[in-house]
DNA sequence: AAGGCGTGGAG
DNA sequence: TCTCCAAGCCT
C-alpha cells in the first residue's frame, strides 16, 4: 500500500513534473482561465495556444469582449471549431458586465449558471482563479480516475460520468486544490495518456486498479459506436471579380453563425443556382471534390467555381461579397477557408503568368 | 436523455 | 486510409 495519500502523491508529482509554462498558467486573472477553459473543451493544448493568444491580444478583458460584436468573437474563433462556445463565451461576458458588476463570479454555482459553463469549467475556473475547493471531472481526470478506481463503461454515460464524479469529490484534498487538479490533468495529459501509458512513471501506479488487473488497455471503456453518415453538398464559389459570395449560417447548427458558401442541390445546375442568387454567370467549372468530417457525419462538398460579372454590388443583408485578399479576418469554416485560399492562389498564378 | 456540435493529431 | 477522440455543453 502506499504510504501516501493518493491526492498528495498527486500534488508532489504535479510539482517536479507537471506543466508549468502554458500560456493560461502563472496567472489568476479569471477572464484568462475562463477563456483557456472555454477553448480547452474537447481541443487539445496544442491546437489552442495559437487561438487564444490572438484573442487575449484583441479581447484582453471582459468588457471589451461584452463590447464586441459577435462578428469579430466568431472571426477569432475560426478554425477552431464547435462555434457555440465563441456564442455561449459572448453571452456570458455581456451578462457578466450586465448582472455581475463586469466581475467574474467565484462561485462554481453562480459560474456554471453563465451560458456555456457546465460543472466541471465552473470548477475549474473557480479552483485556477479563485482557489476554491470543487472537483474537476474533465477527459484526463476521467481518464485517470477510471483507471485508478478500475471504473468500467463508457464515461459519457450517464451513470459512469456519476460515478466518477464520486470519486473526483471524495478524493478532493483540503489543501492545495489547484496543485492537485492541474496535477491529475497533467498525469492524464503526459503519462495516463489513451494509448501506451507510462505507468512506471506514475505516482499513484501502486495502487491503481488498472495496471493490478492489466486492464490500463480497456479503461476507459470506448465509446460505443454508430456507422457515421455521410452526406453531399454542391458549394458554388461565386466570383465578382476578386470577391466571393459568402451567406451567413443559421445561429444554430452547423458552422453557427459562421459565412460559408450557398449551397446547391446536387442535381441543381449551377448556372441555375447562380440565376436564383440574381447573378448573370459568366463561365463555370467543377473543382476538385473533398471530403469534410464531422463528429457525428462526413460531408462530401464539391465545390463549383461561377464567375459572374464583376460589378460593384451591395449585397442584401445575411450575404456578403468578400474580396479573397480578405479571407484572414473572416468568420469562416476551416474547410471553407482551405478551399477559398486555394481559389485565392490560383488565381494570383494565373494573373501573375 | 441521446444526439448535435469542428477540427486536427496520433497511432 | 481509417479509427479514435481531445481541459464538454446544450437541447
Amino acid at each position: 500500500m502506499a504510504s501516501d495519500d493518493f491526492a498528495t502523491r498527486i500534488i508532489a508529482w504535479q510539482r517536479r513534473h507537471g506543466r508549468h509554462d502554458l500560456p493560461w498558467q502563472g496567472t489568476r486573472d479569471p477572464y484568462r482561465i475562463w477563456v483557456s477553459e472555454i477553448m480547452l473543451q474537447q481541443t487539445q493544448v496544442a491546437t489552442v495556444i495559437p487561438y487564444y493568444q490572438r484573442f487575449l491580444a484583441r479581447f484582453p478583458d471582459v468588457a471589451t469582449l461584452a463590447a464586441t460584436d459577435e462578428e469579430a468573437v466568431l472571426a477569432h474563433w475560426s478554425g477552431l471549431g464547435y462555434y457555440a462556445r465563441a456564442r455561449n463565451l459572448h453571452r456570458a461576458a455581456q451578462e457578466i458586465v450586465a448582472h455581475h458588476q463586469g466581475r467574474i463570479p467565484a462561485d462554481p454555482r453562480t459560474l456554471a449558471a453563465l451560458p456555456g459553463m457546465g460543472r466541471s469549467t465552473a470548477a475549474a475556473v473557480a479552483v485556477f482563479a479563485f482557489g476554491t475547493r470543487a472537483a474537476i471531472l474533465d477527459g484526463n481526470v476521467k481518464r485517470v480516475l477510471s483507471r485508478h478506481a478500475g471504473i468500467a463503461g463508457w464515461p459519457g454515460d450517464k451513470r459512469v460520468e456519476a460515478q466518477l464524479w464520486a470519486v473526483a469529490e471524495a478524493r478532493l484534498p483540503q489543501q492545495e486544490v489547484g496543485g492537485y487538479s492541474q496535477g491529475l490533468m497533467d498525469l492524464g495529459a503526459t503519462i495516463c495518456t489513451r494509448a501506451r501509458p507510462a505507468c512506471a512513471l506514475c505516482p499513484v501506479h501502486e495502487d491503481c486498479v488498472a495496471r493490478h488487473t492489466g486492464r490500463t488497455g480497456e479503461l476507459p471503456s470506448p465509446r460505443p459506436r454508430k456507422p457515421l453518415p455521410e452526406r453531399a453538398v454542391a458549394v458554388l464559389v461565386l466570383l465578382a471579380g476578386d470577391a466571393v459570395l459568402l451567406e451567413k449560417r443559421p445561429a444554430t447548427g452547423v458552422w453557427g453563425g459562421l459565412w460559408s458558401l450557398p449551397e446547391a442541390l446536387m442535381e441543381e445546375d449551377c448556372a441555375q443556382v447562380a440565376l436564383r442568387l440574381g447573378q448573370r454567370p459568366l463561365r463555370s467549372r467543377a473543382l476538385p471534390a473533398f471530403m469534410h468530417d464531422f463528429t457525428h457525419f462526413r460531408l462530401r462538398i464539391e465545390p463549383h467555381l461561377v464567375e459572374v460579372q464583376p460589378v460593384r454590388q451591395v449585397a442584401e443583408p445575411g450575404r456578403l461579397w468578400l474580396p479573397l485578399s480578405e479571407l484572414q479576418g473572416a468568420a469562416l469554416p476551416a474547410p471553407v477557408r482551405r478551399l477559398l485560399k486555394g481559389v485565392a492562389e490560383e488565381r494570383a498564378w494565373l494573373i501573375r503568368s
